[in-house]
DNA sequence: CGTCTATCGGTAACCGGTGTCAGCAATTGC
DNA sequence: GCAATTGCTGACACCGGTTACCGATAGACG
């Protein structure tokens, strides 16, 4: 408010010095709270500085640390929902730093994609990036980052790297919880709609389905099982294989909440009702699954917390020892499945 | 390849310029696309450029330039679809520029608001910010993009601010092609399915229902509408409204798809089969609506299309006369209307 | 009273680019 | 043939911060 040499331009670190009568170097000082500085001192710079509304310019601040303040985001869109909860856990975690979140989708099946990746790392050179999978299961963007120098943490269904560089869920037990949750009502034949091969998470849920299926002493052949790749279509065209079966399946679990809701519009053609012949259950929660009819029983895993302590390991690396890696699913019930028919 | 002062710190311009035996000026001169540059000179740059793999900092460009490529994204999540189509729009728009995309969700209703926003845009100073329903509607926001000196552009579904600063759907005129599509299957008594009070789009999309059944003759009074808030719990409650009405609407337009879900489900839940009595249409074309059962005749609006004109704007406003400012959507009939009975 | 420590300032260089302006050669005008 | 213009290039200061180094001051302490 005191109108003093008011310029019309941001005000400068110059001129914070100059009118709270310190040498920019303290005005420095105060603003990376140094701790040999006296108390007065710091007070008196303060209070200019939010006279002024002083802000410390980004750009210069970063030219002469030689790092900056952006971390990188590169996904494939494996799913909207999915994203932006891993948007949302990120800026959690440096919601009162400087840190800002620049988003990168790329094309995981582009032949360009490592030239993509590496484009945006020279030229935008976050402090560190976050990769979500898919994409995060190829190695080879790993070594990109390890030799264009930039930090990174990738989100993983299983272990991609070390703790340090890796936010893991556990698929496996993930799906095992859904299983048994088939299995206490009664199912005994359970029929598994896959992921794509090459998804390491489609892997890693086709293996927690056998191991769980072992472990119940179930029937986990290969009539029981099939194939699809994330997509409504191919959950749909799956369940209609599987339906075809004779016996068929009374229960049937989907690798993700897409392929379900495709599975229970199969059994809807058919004129089988969900829950009552048929349970249903999906993988993700993503919003599909409350929204459907019936809303459909699925596994939750925990995204939001999932990105904060990935966001964290690169914010602030000190503490990246305190921040877990494996991160455990939970279980959603809803009216989807149901004991089988008598 | 060539060895030569191998530092493993990335090559600056200093060490293009040393390399090449120009000023390091005239390498500004490169980068820059100078015009009145020798062909020679440039080709002789150009080379020790690539061979060194030389990429300008974007700090030190930004920091002499007085100006930055950073793009910041504003949003108060509406719709994880949404939100992630308005990105690949900005994306695709800024493909091949050094522009980068920063998001910023914000929460609407927080007392913080503006404050939260104003340290965004100094912290970071972005070129420009993009704003996104429902917060763009605020104008406070707008004013304060404008005290601050940083580009704006709104995206909205009304005439919010002049065509330089905005991105209009036509939601009148998108809600009117939803109408037609029902009354000329022969619905009468078309039930509406309102969005929360406050909110442009909701009561740009009842004034559009307003129009359209007075343009048709019908009877769009208030015992046909019924208020919700955007949510499926509010779009089943406002549907468990309109059924117990007598004679109970045909069909019922819900002012976004989640509602319109709601109102599947409430359908279903009092026996009613849809769309045999009763068809159902909804708007916006989230993913929701091809998933659930039976499909979801919606309205599509293009959203990433939107988004690049909004990015094109900012980025490139001595082209912006050529963005169009007004966007119109389709309607996109699927299963879940048919005529009414007999 | 001398020395030590804490606290600050001054000066300068630097981060890696860009703007200004002057200089030089080659070309053009008369 | 000489001045004026054009085309191209480099020297230098500057953007707004940071660090390094040294020096100055003041109060505390022995």
């Amino acid at each position: 408010m005191a109108g003093k040499a008011k310029r019309d331009a941001k005000p400068t670190i110059n001129d914070v010095a100059r009118l709270s009568g310190v040498s920019k170097k303290t005005v420095s000082r105060v603003i990376n709270r140094s701790p040999l500085l006296n108390q007065m001192t710091r007070e008196k710079v303060e209070a200019v500085i939010a006279d002024l509304g002083y802000v410390p310019n980004p750009q210069a601040r970063a030219l002469a640390l030689r790092r900056n303040f952006l971390l990188g985001l590169i996904h494939d869109n494996p799913n909207a929902q999915m994203v932006l909860n891993f948007q949302e856990g990120v800026l959690d975690a440096i919601k009162d730093t400087e840190f800002a979140l620049v988003v990168r989708p790329v094309d995981r099946k582009s032949p360009r994609l490592l030239d993509d990746i590496r484009a945006f790392i020279e030229v935008q050179r976050p402090y560190g990036v976050l990769i979500l999978p898919p994409v995060s299961e190829n190695d080879a963007i790993a070594d990109l980052c390890r030799e264009l120098g930039c930090n990174y943490v990738r989100m993983g269904s299983a272990r991609l790297d070390d703790a340090a560089h890796l936010v893991e869920s556990n698929d496996r037990q993930a799906v095992g919880l859904a299983i048994d949750y088939l299995a206490d009502m009664g199912h005994r034949r359970i029929g598994f709609v896959a992921g794509p091969a090459g998804f390491r998470s489609a892997s890693e849920r086709e293996a927690g389905f056998d191991e769980a299926m072992a472990r119940l002493g179930l029937d986990g052949s290969a009539g029981l099982k099939s194939a699809g790749n994330y997509t409504f279509e191919s959950g749909h065209a799956a369940a209609v294989r599987l339906l075809d079966n004779s016996p068929r399946p009374t229960a049937i679990f989907a690798s993700n909440d897409e392929m379900a809701a495709g599975v229970l519009h199969a059994a809807r053609e058919r004129g089988i009702t969900v829950p009552d012949e048929l349970s249903i259950v999906g993988f993700d929660d993503t919003s599909i699954a409350a929204h459907i009819w019936p809303p459909l029983s699925t596994v939750r895993w925990p995204i939001a917390s999932m990105a904060r302590s990935a966001a964290l390991k690169l914010v602030d690396p000190a503490a990246a020892d305190d921040q877990p890696s494996l991160f455990l699913s939970d279980l959603i019930p809803r009216a989807s499945a149901a004991p089988p028919p008598a």
